[in-house]
DNA sequence: TTTT
DNA sequence: TTTT
């Protein structure tokens, strides 16, 4: 019974997440996520290669990705991977794997101008976004400190 | 370009791994492993609920498999994660993610019997495999120690 | 600003856990895993290396540490690592680093008998024990579960 | 004798590594690695923490790292924990962890300018390190692709 | 669809 | 000793 399923992935969003929220209030945030790799093969060409993750958080996580995340930032992920099957239009068993995200962290410099198309006059704004969600945010985490000043031991 | 793709399992095998020899030698082996997780739902219900991830081995370590791994066996991988598409037999594209593994340990009790329709005599050459593959193994790993013996620093 | 420290440990406790219960009735348990390595040197010759651990577990995962854990269970642990210092007796200062863990699970067969000099009395105890301790702990979670029943993506 | 002892760090270098080249013409590299995490207290204070990571890379990681790693620079690494002792000077054994890096990535921009007292002509020379040490380096790798065009599966 |  |  015992299990572990684990990600980390360290890439760039390919678009603005897309976030909605449920009738109970929940959000819903779901993008996709870049992690490239560069190889030599075996004639010692180089190789870029992608791999496009779906990337779904909930709740505060997603809240924190609708404010502060957009197209091209890089981001540090952990999550898990799930698999869910749907019906599509045609009546067709669809399977998409996902990777539920419980922690996430934003590294590096912010994109510049926001997405395509966003009148984006939130620069400044943007920047204090910026400031703050530089720290790990964890999905339903009670951050306070564990560790009282005197340890025991 | 910087990208980590990187996925971590604890589970079990659902199946003895299915092992194919490439034209060109190499070995690829592919099964599915369960990462199982028990939870408390909003009633205080327990709920179990297991995840099925598509496991790839190639070469040295798909070769580990096929000798080693069983059935039920508890198995760390270490690798990452994959998306392909093929047309299935209607011409469809579909989508399949797998982890490719780079790394595996194999973790407490050893299955007993192995798998069903088995002959498997070889319950004690079965002996001689769990105690040498307790190691780790990767991919591709030319495991001599890396470090000398006096540190320089 | 963004870091990431994380360390993902899969060894056996090398003893019992050690529990303080603080002033504040926070509960902190400490203990060492071992995480033993297997391979071959330049020579061709099997080493095996152990390396140990000290972990630290606070409040409720320090409660099921001091519940279920025992001298040779195997575990799964996620953590952070940490470097305090400290003064010792002889007024030196003395650094320790540790392992702050905030995921613990329970991998494999129990260990049997128990701690040390212990005739185990607790078997049966024990067993229920082991059961339900196999789902994944972690330190501050309000483990309900995130996502409804409709997904809208 | 399973075990998993694994690390994964995003930090910055406090300072260039430092390189050694042994007799036997292995290059060592080390430097320490902030790792720095932002969170509220009880008081919801906002309170910034560092740890400080010691950090080894050997041969062809510690190569990679004396050419382009720079004080400043964040990076991606993955290893694992390894504590040592020595004696110090008065005859004390002292312990020391480090982490035995075994995979690195640079993760964003590089830092301007280099290290301190440098007044850093190779600025040029310096992007072209940059663009070509985006992809992750390990420390052992034939970095061949692995996958053939035909997958049997 | 991202990034360097 | 780093970074935002």
């Amino acid at each position: 019974m015992a299990g572990i399923n684990k990600v980390i992935l360290v890439g760039n969003l390919g678009k603005d997440p897309e976030v909605r929220h449920l009738e109970n209030n929940v959000a819903v945030a779901t993008f996709s996520l870049a992690t490239s790799e560069s190889y030599k093969d075996k004639n010692g060409q180089r190789v870029d290669k992608t791999e496009w993750h779906n990337i779904v958080m909930w709740r505060g996580l997603a809240e924190v990705a609708e404010k502060y995340l957009k197209k091209g930032q890089m981001v540090y992920i952990e999550g898990k991977i799930q698999t869910r099957n749907y019906q599509d239009k045609d009546g067709q068993t669809k399977y998409i794997t996902e990777i539920v995200a419980d922690q996430m962290t934003m590294l590096g410099a912010r994109p510049e101008g926001g997405s395509n198309g966003d009148n984006n006059q939130g620069g400044s704004n943007y920047n204090k976004a910026g400031s703050s969600a530089a720290a790990p945010v964890a999905s339903n985490a009670p951050k306070f400190e564990e560790e009282p000043d005197d340890l025991p031991f």
